[in-house]
DNA sequence: CGACGCCTTGATAAATGTCAAACGTCGTGG
DNA sequence: CCACGACGTTTGACATTTATCAAGGCGTCG
Protein backbone atom coordinates (compact mmCIF):
# COMPACT_ATOMS: atom_id res chain seq x y z
CA UNK A 1 0.00 0.00 0.00
CA UNK A 2 2.84 2.34 0.85
CA UNK A 3 4.04 1.78 -2.84
CA UNK A 4 1.08 3.60 -4.43
CA UNK A 5 1.61 7.04 -2.79
CA UNK A 6 1.68 9.39 -4.99
CA UNK A 7 3.97 12.48 -4.67
CA UNK A 8 3.32 15.29 -1.86
CA UNK A 9 0.12 17.32 -1.48
CA UNK A 10 -0.21 20.82 0.28
CA UNK A 11 -2.97 22.26 1.63
CA UNK A 12 -2.71 25.17 4.23
CA UNK A 13 -4.54 26.18 7.27
CA UNK A 14 -8.64 25.51 6.82
CA UNK A 15 -8.31 24.73 3.22
CA UNK A 16 -10.95 22.10 1.72
CA UNK A 17 -9.15 18.86 0.71
CA UNK A 18 -12.46 17.61 -0.25
CA UNK A 19 -16.08 18.13 0.03
CA UNK A 20 -18.98 15.89 1.30
CA UNK A 21 -20.85 14.33 -2.28
CA UNK A 22 -17.32 14.55 -4.31
CA UNK A 23 -16.40 11.70 -6.18
CA UNK A 24 -14.02 9.84 -3.97
CA UNK A 25 -10.98 9.16 -5.79
CA UNK A 26 -8.00 9.17 -3.45
CA UNK A 27 -7.24 8.11 0.22
CA UNK A 28 -4.68 10.37 1.88
CA UNK A 29 -2.02 9.44 4.14
CA UNK A 30 -0.93 12.64 6.32
CA UNK A 31 2.47 13.16 6.70
CA UNK A 32 2.53 16.55 8.01
CA UNK A 33 0.02 18.48 9.41
CA UNK A 34 -3.78 17.70 10.36
CA UNK A 35 -6.61 17.20 9.09
CA UNK A 36 -10.70 17.38 10.55
CA UNK A 37 -13.52 15.77 8.60
CA UNK A 38 -16.84 16.55 9.30
CA UNK A 39 -20.63 16.63 8.05
CA UNK A 40 -22.23 20.22 8.20
CA UNK A 41 -26.42 19.70 9.07
CA UNK A 42 -28.52 21.71 7.41
CA UNK A 43 -29.28 23.77 10.72
CA UNK A 44 -25.70 24.87 10.40
CA UNK A 45 -24.36 22.57 13.36
CA UNK A 46 -21.11 20.91 12.12
CA UNK A 47 -20.29 17.70 13.66
CA UNK A 48 -16.59 16.75 13.09
CA UNK A 49 -15.77 13.14 12.68
CA UNK A 50 -12.16 12.71 13.04
CA UNK A 51 -9.25 14.69 13.31
CA UNK A 52 -5.77 13.05 11.67
CA UNK A 53 -2.23 13.17 12.57
CA UNK A 54 0.84 12.54 10.88
CA UNK A 55 1.00 8.74 9.78
CA UNK A 56 -2.84 8.75 9.40
CA UNK A 57 -5.22 7.75 6.70
CA UNK A 58 -8.10 8.91 5.98
CA UNK A 59 -10.81 9.39 2.81
CA UNK A 60 -11.74 5.77 3.14
CA UNK A 61 -14.77 5.42 1.19
CA UNK A 62 -16.82 2.61 -0.07
CA UNK A 63 -19.51 4.20 -1.66
CA UNK A 64 -18.04 6.39 -4.83
CA UNK A 65 -18.43 9.67 -3.45
CA UNK A 66 -17.24 11.19 0.12
CA UNK A 67 -19.73 10.64 2.71
CA UNK A 68 -18.10 14.20 4.70
CA UNK A 69 -15.66 16.67 4.06
CA UNK A 70 -12.53 17.18 4.82
CA UNK A 71 -9.72 20.18 5.72
CA UNK A 72 -6.82 21.43 6.88
CA UNK A 73 -6.56 22.20 10.56
CA UNK A 74 -3.40 23.26 10.03
CA UNK A 75 -0.97 23.73 7.06
CA UNK A 76 -0.24 19.90 6.23
CA UNK A 77 1.21 18.26 3.79
CA UNK A 78 -0.76 14.86 2.38
CA UNK A 79 0.18 11.99 0.10
CA UNK A 80 -2.89 10.93 -2.07
CA UNK A 81 -3.74 7.38 -3.03
CA UNK A 82 -5.50 6.99 -6.09
CA UNK A 83 -8.51 4.92 -5.81
CA UNK A 84 -8.89 3.32 -9.61
CA UNK A 85 -5.39 2.30 -9.19
CA UNK A 86 -5.72 0.73 -5.60
CA UNK A 87 -8.54 -1.08 -7.09
CA UNK A 88 -6.56 -2.57 -9.73
CA UNK A 89 -3.93 -3.38 -7.92
CA UNK A 90 -6.18 -5.40 -4.88
CA UNK A 91 -7.77 -7.31 -7.78
CA UNK A 92 -4.24 -9.03 -8.41
CA UNK A 93 -2.84 -8.71 -4.77
CA UNK A 94 -4.75 -10.31 -2.08
CA UNK A 95 -2.30 -8.67 0.41
CA UNK A 96 -3.44 -5.32 -0.16
CA UNK A 97 -7.21 -6.25 0.02
CA UNK A 98 -6.28 -7.39 4.11
CA UNK A 99 -4.48 -4.32 4.22
CA UNK A 100 -7.89 -2.34 3.43
CA UNK A 101 -9.32 -4.78 6.07
CA UNK A 102 -7.23 -4.00 8.64
CA UNK A 103 -7.37 -0.15 8.10
CA UNK A 104 -11.64 -0.34 8.08
CA UNK A 105 -10.84 -2.46 11.14
CA UNK A 106 -8.72 0.11 12.76
CA UNK A 107 -11.30 3.07 11.66
CA UNK A 108 -14.74 0.83 13.00
CA UNK A 109 -12.38 0.61 16.38
CA UNK A 110 -11.74 4.05 16.48
CA UNK A 111 -15.29 5.09 15.48
CA UNK A 112 -16.98 2.83 18.64
CA UNK A 113 -14.80 4.50 21.03
CA UNK A 114 -16.10 7.58 20.44
CA UNK A 115 -19.77 6.39 20.71
CA UNK A 116 -18.59 5.57 24.10
CA UNK A 117 -16.73 8.80 24.48
CA UNK A 118 -20.32 10.49 23.57
CA UNK A 119 -22.36 8.86 25.67
CA UNK A 120 -20.13 10.38 28.92
CA UNK A 121 -20.48 13.91 30.68
CA UNK A 122 -18.34 16.92 29.50
CA UNK A 123 -15.45 16.29 32.11
CA UNK A 124 -14.94 12.59 30.72
CA UNK A 125 -15.33 14.05 27.19
CA UNK A 126 -12.78 16.15 27.48
CA UNK A 127 -10.39 14.74 29.75
CA UNK A 128 -10.51 11.45 27.27
CA UNK A 129 -10.06 13.74 24.43
CA UNK A 130 -6.66 14.53 26.04
CA UNK A 131 -5.56 11.42 26.88
CA UNK A 132 -6.21 10.19 23.30
CA UNK A 133 -4.55 13.13 21.92
CA UNK A 134 -1.55 12.92 24.17
CA UNK A 135 -1.27 8.89 23.05
CA UNK A 136 -1.50 9.83 19.36
CA UNK A 137 0.73 12.64 19.44
CA UNK A 138 3.28 10.71 21.39
CA UNK A 139 5.46 13.24 22.98
CA UNK A 140 5.71 13.37 26.72
CA UNK A 141 3.86 15.44 29.15
CA UNK A 142 3.36 18.30 26.65
CA UNK A 143 0.28 18.28 24.29
CA UNK A 144 -0.09 20.90 21.59
CA UNK A 145 -3.63 21.12 20.06
CA UNK A 146 -3.77 22.04 16.94
CA UNK A 147 -7.30 22.63 16.21
CA UNK A 148 -9.56 25.42 17.64
CA UNK A 149 -11.77 25.09 20.50
CA UNK A 150 -14.36 25.04 18.30
CA UNK A 151 -13.55 22.01 16.55
CA UNK A 152 -13.09 20.41 19.76
CA UNK A 153 -16.60 21.19 20.93
CA UNK A 154 -17.98 20.08 17.11
CA UNK A 155 -15.55 17.01 17.74
CA UNK A 156 -17.39 16.38 21.52
CA UNK A 157 -21.02 17.59 20.71
CA UNK A 158 -20.85 19.98 23.00
CA UNK A 159 -20.29 24.05 23.09
CA UNK A 160 -17.28 26.27 23.32
CA UNK A 161 -17.64 27.70 26.25
CA UNK A 162 -18.13 24.02 28.10
CA UNK A 163 -14.78 23.19 26.41
CA UNK A 164 -13.27 26.21 27.75
CA UNK A 165 -14.67 25.92 31.52
CA UNK A 166 -13.73 22.16 31.69
CA UNK A 167 -10.48 22.76 30.37
CA UNK A 168 -10.67 25.24 33.42
CA UNK A 169 -11.75 22.71 36.04
CA UNK A 170 -9.08 20.44 35.15
CA UNK A 171 -6.52 22.75 35.44
CA UNK A 172 -8.06 24.20 38.74
CA UNK A 173 -7.64 20.08 40.25
CA UNK A 174 -4.11 20.76 38.80
CA UNK A 175 -4.54 17.57 36.75
CA UNK A 176 -3.26 19.46 33.98
CA UNK A 177 -2.01 23.38 32.94
CA UNK A 178 -3.40 25.31 29.78
CA UNK A 179 -1.68 27.65 27.79
CA UNK A 180 -4.01 27.93 25.14
CA UNK A 181 -3.67 25.12 22.71
CA UNK A 182 -0.48 24.08 24.73
CA UNK A 183 -1.33 21.43 27.10
CA UNK A 184 0.72 20.12 30.32
CA UNK A 185 -0.36 17.15 32.24
CA UNK A 186 0.80 17.40 35.77
CA UNK A 187 -0.94 14.58 37.21
CA UNK A 188 -1.64 11.67 34.62
CA UNK A 189 -3.39 9.31 37.18
CA UNK A 190 -6.42 12.60 38.24
CA UNK A 191 -6.46 13.09 34.27
CA UNK A 192 -7.16 9.33 33.71
CA UNK A 193 -9.37 8.87 36.39
CA UNK A 194 -11.58 11.91 35.14
CA UNK A 195 -11.41 10.40 31.58
CA UNK A 196 -12.70 7.13 32.74
CA UNK A 197 -15.37 6.98 35.03
CA UNK A 198 -15.52 3.01 34.38
CA UNK A 199 -13.01 1.41 31.99
CA UNK B 1 -20.25 -17.06 3.11
CA UNK B 2 -23.77 -17.91 3.62
CA UNK B 3 -22.26 -22.10 3.41
CA UNK B 4 -20.24 -21.90 6.18
CA UNK B 5 -23.62 -21.02 8.48
CA UNK B 6 -23.82 -23.99 10.89
CA UNK B 7 -26.74 -25.27 12.52
CA UNK B 8 -29.13 -23.15 14.36
CA UNK B 9 -28.78 -22.19 18.32
CA UNK B 10 -31.18 -20.93 20.84
CA UNK B 11 -31.21 -18.52 23.26
CA UNK B 12 -34.01 -17.40 25.70
CA UNK B 13 -34.86 -13.59 26.74
CA UNK B 14 -31.61 -12.36 28.37
CA UNK B 15 -29.58 -15.16 27.88
CA UNK B 16 -26.02 -14.46 27.36
CA UNK B 17 -24.52 -15.28 24.01
CA UNK B 18 -20.91 -14.39 24.48
CA UNK B 19 -18.91 -12.05 27.45
CA UNK B 20 -16.75 -9.36 26.77
CA UNK B 21 -12.96 -11.04 26.85
CA UNK B 22 -14.52 -14.70 25.83
CA UNK B 23 -12.27 -16.04 22.71
CA UNK B 24 -14.20 -15.02 19.60
CA UNK B 25 -14.19 -18.00 18.01
CA UNK B 26 -18.08 -17.37 16.22
CA UNK B 27 -19.70 -15.13 14.09
CA UNK B 28 -23.74 -14.81 14.52
CA UNK B 29 -26.34 -14.29 11.89
CA UNK B 30 -29.89 -14.10 13.16
CA UNK B 31 -32.86 -15.94 12.24
CA UNK B 32 -35.40 -15.08 14.21
CA UNK B 33 -35.43 -12.39 17.59
CA UNK B 34 -33.31 -10.03 18.18
CA UNK B 35 -29.96 -9.60 20.20
CA UNK B 36 -28.02 -6.54 22.47
CA UNK B 37 -24.18 -6.17 22.28
CA UNK B 38 -22.84 -3.74 25.11
CA UNK B 39 -20.37 -2.98 27.70
CA UNK B 40 -20.78 -2.41 31.37
CA UNK B 41 -18.53 0.40 32.98
CA UNK B 42 -17.24 -0.14 36.08
CA UNK B 43 -19.68 2.26 37.54
CA UNK B 44 -22.48 0.16 36.21
CA UNK B 45 -23.71 2.52 33.66
CA UNK B 46 -24.47 0.12 30.41
CA UNK B 47 -23.63 1.41 27.20
CA UNK B 48 -25.39 -1.10 24.62
CA UNK B 49 -23.08 -0.73 20.90
CA UNK B 50 -26.05 -2.63 18.94
CA UNK B 51 -29.17 -3.94 18.24
CA UNK B 52 -29.51 -6.69 15.85
CA UNK B 53 -32.73 -8.07 14.11
CA UNK B 54 -32.60 -10.88 11.57
CA UNK B 55 -30.52 -11.08 9.03
CA UNK B 56 -27.92 -9.15 10.58
CA UNK B 57 -24.59 -10.54 11.36
CA UNK B 58 -22.62 -9.93 14.57
CA UNK B 59 -19.78 -10.91 16.80
CA UNK B 60 -17.57 -9.26 14.65
CA UNK B 61 -13.71 -9.01 15.67
CA UNK B 62 -10.91 -8.52 14.76
CA UNK B 63 -8.71 -9.30 17.95
CA UNK B 64 -9.47 -13.21 19.22
CA UNK B 65 -11.23 -11.94 21.88
CA UNK B 66 -14.77 -10.08 22.03
CA UNK B 67 -14.82 -6.51 22.61
CA UNK B 68 -18.31 -6.41 24.17
CA UNK B 69 -20.92 -8.68 25.67
CA UNK B 70 -24.32 -9.62 23.13
CA UNK B 71 -27.34 -11.31 24.90
CA UNK B 72 -30.75 -12.33 23.76
CA UNK B 73 -33.23 -9.49 23.46
CA UNK B 74 -35.85 -11.31 23.18
CA UNK B 75 -36.34 -15.44 22.76
CA UNK B 76 -33.32 -15.93 19.58
CA UNK B 77 -32.64 -18.29 16.91
CA UNK B 78 -28.44 -17.82 15.46
CA UNK B 79 -26.55 -19.38 12.63
CA UNK B 80 -22.86 -19.04 13.81
CA UNK B 81 -19.78 -18.78 11.56
CA UNK B 82 -16.76 -20.69 13.05
CA UNK B 83 -13.83 -18.01 12.70
CA UNK B 84 -11.48 -21.06 12.51
CA UNK B 85 -12.95 -22.13 9.38
CA UNK B 86 -13.50 -18.83 8.31
CA UNK B 87 -10.52 -18.02 8.09
CA UNK B 88 -9.25 -21.09 6.10
CA UNK B 89 -11.51 -19.91 3.44
CA UNK B 90 -10.44 -16.69 3.20
CA UNK B 91 -6.86 -17.81 2.55
CA UNK B 92 -7.86 -20.13 -0.15
CA UNK B 93 -10.92 -17.70 -1.86
CA UNK B 94 -10.72 -13.76 -1.84
CA UNK B 95 -14.08 -13.61 -2.18
CA UNK B 96 -15.38 -14.33 0.90
CA UNK B 97 -12.46 -11.67 2.03
CA UNK B 98 -14.24 -8.97 0.21
CA UNK B 99 -17.56 -9.84 1.80
CA UNK B 100 -15.67 -9.90 5.46
CA UNK B 101 -14.81 -6.04 4.06
CA UNK B 102 -18.11 -5.37 3.06
CA UNK B 103 -19.57 -6.42 6.31
CA UNK B 104 -17.15 -4.26 8.25
CA UNK B 105 -17.58 -1.51 6.31
CA UNK B 106 -20.79 -1.53 6.79
CA UNK B 107 -20.60 -2.09 10.65
CA UNK B 108 -18.16 1.21 10.12
CA UNK B 109 -21.43 2.92 8.13
CA UNK B 110 -23.62 2.11 10.89
CA UNK B 111 -21.21 3.06 13.90
CA UNK B 112 -20.61 6.69 12.47
CA UNK B 113 -24.38 7.32 11.96
CA UNK B 114 -24.46 6.86 15.60
CA UNK B 115 -21.85 9.17 16.34
CA UNK B 116 -24.18 11.99 14.70
CA UNK B 117 -27.13 10.44 16.75
CA UNK B 118 -25.45 10.66 19.94
CA UNK B 119 -24.63 14.47 18.88
CA UNK B 120 -28.06 15.37 18.98
CA UNK B 121 -30.99 16.05 21.13
CA UNK B 122 -33.19 13.66 23.26
CA UNK B 123 -35.99 14.11 21.06
CA UNK B 124 -34.12 13.73 18.06
CA UNK B 125 -32.33 10.64 19.16
CA UNK B 126 -35.85 8.70 19.95
CA UNK B 127 -37.19 10.24 16.65
CA UNK B 128 -34.24 9.02 14.70
CA UNK B 129 -34.15 5.61 16.85
CA UNK B 130 -37.49 4.56 15.72
CA UNK B 131 -36.86 6.32 12.14
CA UNK B 132 -34.07 3.24 12.09
CA UNK B 133 -36.41 0.78 13.38
CA UNK B 134 -38.74 1.26 10.99
CA UNK B 135 -37.09 0.74 8.17
CA UNK B 136 -34.73 -2.06 9.60
CA UNK B 137 -38.56 -3.70 10.43
CA UNK B 138 -39.51 -3.43 7.24
CA UNK B 139 -43.38 -3.65 8.30
CA UNK B 140 -45.93 -0.75 7.39
CA UNK B 141 -46.59 1.71 9.43
CA UNK B 142 -46.34 -0.23 12.83
CA UNK B 143 -43.27 -0.72 14.76
CA UNK B 144 -42.85 -3.46 16.85
CA UNK B 145 -39.69 -2.89 19.69
CA UNK B 146 -38.59 -6.07 21.19
CA UNK B 147 -36.42 -3.91 23.73
CA UNK B 148 -37.48 -2.73 27.19
CA UNK B 149 -37.22 0.86 27.62
CA UNK B 150 -33.77 0.41 29.45
CA UNK B 151 -31.92 -1.25 26.50
CA UNK B 152 -33.64 2.28 24.19
CA UNK B 153 -31.64 4.73 26.82
CA UNK B 154 -28.75 2.57 27.54
CA UNK B 155 -28.78 2.52 23.66
CA UNK B 156 -29.19 6.81 23.12
CA UNK B 157 -26.79 7.89 26.04
CA UNK B 158 -30.20 9.00 28.01
CA UNK B 159 -32.38 7.42 31.02
CA UNK B 160 -35.57 5.97 30.84
CA UNK B 161 -37.72 8.70 32.18
CA UNK B 162 -36.56 11.04 29.26
CA UNK B 163 -37.25 8.11 26.67
CA UNK B 164 -40.81 7.46 28.06
CA UNK B 165 -41.33 11.74 28.39
CA UNK B 166 -40.05 11.90 24.48
CA UNK B 167 -42.08 8.92 23.52
CA UNK B 168 -44.95 10.80 25.14
CA UNK B 169 -44.33 14.22 23.61
CA UNK B 170 -43.94 12.79 20.41
CA UNK B 171 -47.47 10.97 20.81
CA UNK B 172 -48.88 14.59 22.19
CA UNK B 173 -48.00 16.16 18.54
CA UNK B 174 -49.38 12.76 17.14
CA UNK B 175 -46.45 11.71 15.25
CA UNK B 176 -47.19 8.83 16.66
CA UNK B 177 -48.88 6.46 18.72
CA UNK B 178 -47.31 4.63 21.47
CA UNK B 179 -48.92 1.31 23.05
CA UNK B 180 -46.07 -0.33 25.28
CA UNK B 181 -43.60 -1.75 22.88
CA UNK B 182 -45.72 -1.20 19.82
CA UNK B 183 -45.34 2.02 17.64
CA UNK B 184 -47.56 3.35 15.32
CA UNK B 185 -46.45 5.97 13.26
CA UNK B 186 -49.09 8.88 12.31
CA UNK B 187 -47.44 11.25 10.61
CA UNK B 188 -44.39 9.90 9.06
CA UNK B 189 -42.99 13.44 8.10
CA UNK B 190 -43.57 15.06 11.30
CA UNK B 191 -41.56 12.41 12.37
CA UNK B 192 -38.89 12.71 10.23
CA UNK B 193 -38.77 16.33 10.71
CA UNK B 194 -38.43 15.52 14.55
CA UNK B 195 -35.55 12.88 14.11
CA UNK B 196 -33.71 15.02 11.51
CA UNK B 197 -32.77 19.05 12.63
CA UNK B 198 -30.27 18.72 9.25
CA UNK B 199 -29.99 15.86 7.06
C1' DC C 1 -55.62 -11.65 45.03
C1' DG C 2 -50.85 -10.18 45.44
C1' DA C 3 -46.20 -9.67 43.92
C1' DC C 4 -43.29 -8.42 40.52
C1' DG C 5 -41.48 -6.22 36.40
C1' DC C 6 -41.96 -2.52 33.48
C1' DC C 7 -43.52 1.83 32.29
C1' DT C 8 -45.21 6.52 33.14
C1' DT C 9 -45.55 10.86 35.53
C1' DG C 10 -44.31 14.55 38.80
C1' DA C 11 -41.12 17.54 41.52
C1' DT C 12 -36.66 18.97 41.97
C1' DA C 13 -31.59 19.20 41.13
C1' DA C 14 -27.67 19.19 38.23
C1' DA C 15 -25.51 19.70 33.84
C1' DT C 16 -25.10 22.04 29.74
C1' DG C 17 -26.43 25.58 26.35
C1' DT C 18 -27.26 30.50 25.25
C1' DC C 19 -26.35 35.22 25.27
C1' DA C 20 -23.24 38.82 26.32
C1' DA C 21 -19.07 41.01 27.50
C1' DA C 22 -14.18 41.30 28.39
C1' DC C 23 -9.54 39.66 27.60
C1' DG C 24 -5.39 38.26 25.10
C1' DT C 25 -2.71 37.36 21.11
C1' DC C 26 -1.22 38.09 16.72
C1' DG C 27 -0.66 40.19 12.41
C1' DT C 28 -1.15 44.44 9.76
C1' DG C 29 -0.56 49.04 8.68
C1' DG C 30 0.43 53.63 10.07
C1' DC D 1 7.87 50.89 17.11
C1' DC D 2 3.24 51.32 18.36
C1' DA D 3 -1.80 51.30 17.58
C1' DC D 4 -5.44 48.98 15.91
C1' DG D 5 -8.51 45.41 14.53
C1' DA D 6 -9.60 40.56 13.80
C1' DC D 7 -9.90 36.44 15.82
C1' DG D 8 -9.99 33.05 19.28
C1' DT D 9 -10.65 32.32 24.06
C1' DT D 10 -12.35 32.93 28.70
C1' DT D 11 -15.70 34.20 32.05
C1' DG D 12 -20.26 35.54 33.92
C1' DA D 13 -25.40 35.53 34.30
C1' DC D 14 -29.22 33.20 33.00
C1' DA D 15 -32.29 29.74 30.35
C1' DT D 16 -33.08 25.22 28.93
C1' DT D 17 -32.45 20.43 28.85
C1' DT D 18 -31.79 16.26 31.04
C1' DA D 19 -30.92 13.44 35.23
C1' DT D 20 -32.33 12.11 39.75
C1' DC D 21 -35.43 10.82 43.22
C1' DA D 22 -39.90 9.35 44.34
C1' DA D 23 -44.52 7.75 43.65
C1' DG D 24 -48.09 5.55 41.22
C1' DG D 25 -50.26 2.79 37.26
C1' DC D 26 -50.77 -1.23 34.56
C1' DG D 27 -50.12 -5.74 33.02
C1' DT D 28 -48.79 -10.60 33.77
C1' DC D 29 -48.04 -14.60 36.22
C1' DG D 30 -47.93 -17.25 40.22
Amino acid sequence: LAALLSGERYFRRNAEIFGEGNPADYLYCVVRGSVRTFKVFSDGRRQISGFYLPGDVFGFEFADTYSCSAEAVADTRLRAISRSTLAARTDRDPAIAGELLVLTAFELKRTQERVLLLAKTAQERVASFLVEMEERGGGGNAIHLPMSRQDIADYLGMTIETVSRTLASLEKCSAIRVWGRRIVVRDRSALYSHAASGW
